[in-house]
DNA sequence: TAAAATTGATGACATTTGTCACATCAAATT
DNA sequence: AATTTGATGTGACAAATGTCATCAATTTTA
């Protein structure tokens, strides 16, 4: 029996997953965690063989917690299952050793096929990924070009931007016309809305 | 039997829906479609007995479908399952007559007996909305701002917008400044948010 | 240690955005 | 026919945004 543990922010989706690879006959979810944190302990505690994840959830993200458990070498596969296409995922997932990373568009019996592939010691990326992730660019931005980006997404005018990281308003004014400019945008909106698509915020 | 189809652009979830729900005895998910069109066209050769549907969907939107089922008078009885709990949403879909609005966040066992319910002719509402929803502010917006909010949200300078709707510059800012005041938004960018966030865009 | 890169700041400037008062025109209402 | 209403446009103005050259202090690197 492959031990699972599933790691989703929407309990009805995880619940529905849960039915799913129960059908199995060799696969058996033994919890459920509704984000990282949790997932992380349960994983410490009951040493599953595979960790499905997602990966946008509160507290701790399945990003973070794909790097934590890598960190500390813990031997369970991890699956990434997403809604994102997004490079910049794909990109930082496959850096913490993640064996596969599926799309929740895929049909609903690959996931157990990617589950047997990954603890027979394969990898399973989604098709569509695999070809363009690498091919896609890097991550241009600064931390700082990050960080003032995602304010100015919220809707923050430059003067609070600059409050909140305790920096002049003229500084902020330059981080973002840098970060329009390495992103080829028009305006702060559209950099936003370009590196959040690209994974890299 | 209760007949069951399922609309979910998700393919992963939709199965893992269907897997969840073919556990119970009672309950047989007869066919699942990927947006609103699908499912319509499905409703009408099959004649479910519940329809299920996501809201966000390509193509056609399940706000859209909840209300092409109620003008087409077609029996089936309708459960929104959605991400989002926006008061926008839940009332636009009460307004087509739908009889569910449950939350993907919610316990995978609820989704059985909310079908239920409907089935037997009961009305089933996710309580974080059953009590907030009609307290919740009506749509301010007037079709021509909601246009206009939807493109600046995407990062379009006024200019553009202007090109894109065939209206003076001038026009799209007024629209533009409208919608702001209505809102109470520091500016486009927050104006935007707020209003998606509402479920009005 | 010297040179180079990094981080943050400033000032000047053009452009865009947000606000407001008012104008125009057509359609609907009285 | 006269009035009202709604949708759109204009002009003026202040504020915010985006760009750029340049500077100072630190840190990193050679």
């Amino acid at each position: 029996m492959i031990r699972i543990i599933i790691a989703e922010d929407q309990v009805m989706v995880s619940g529905a997953l849960a039915a799913l690879l129960t059908l199995e006959p060799d696969l058996d979810v033994i919890a459920l965690a509704k984000n990282g944190q949790e997932a992380l302990a349960l994983c410490q505690k009951e040493m599953p063989d595979v960790l499905i994840t997602d990966i946008e959830m509160p507290i701790m993200t399945g990003l973070e917690l794909a790097a934590s458990i890598a960190e500390q070498n813990l031997p369970c596969k991890v699956i990434v299952l997403t809604t994102f296409a997004r490079a910049g995922y794909l990109r930082r997932a496959m850096a913490s050793g993640v064996r596969g990373y599926m799309l929740k568009d895929a049909p609903a019996d690959t996931l157990a096929t990617a589950i047997r592939t990954v603890h027979a010691g394969g990898r399973a990326i989604a098709p569509e990924l695999a070809l363009e992730s690498w091919s896609g660019q890097q991550d241009p931005l600064s931390e700082r070009e990050r960080q003032v980006l995602r304010l100015a997404g919220t809707g923050s005018s430059s003067t609070e931007i600059a409050k909140i990281m305790h920096l002049s308003e003229g500084t902020i004014r330059n981080y973002l016309s840098e970060a329009i400019s390495k992103l080829d945008a028009k305006n702060r909106v559209e950099a936003f809305r370009l590196a959040r698509d690209a994974g890299w915020l």
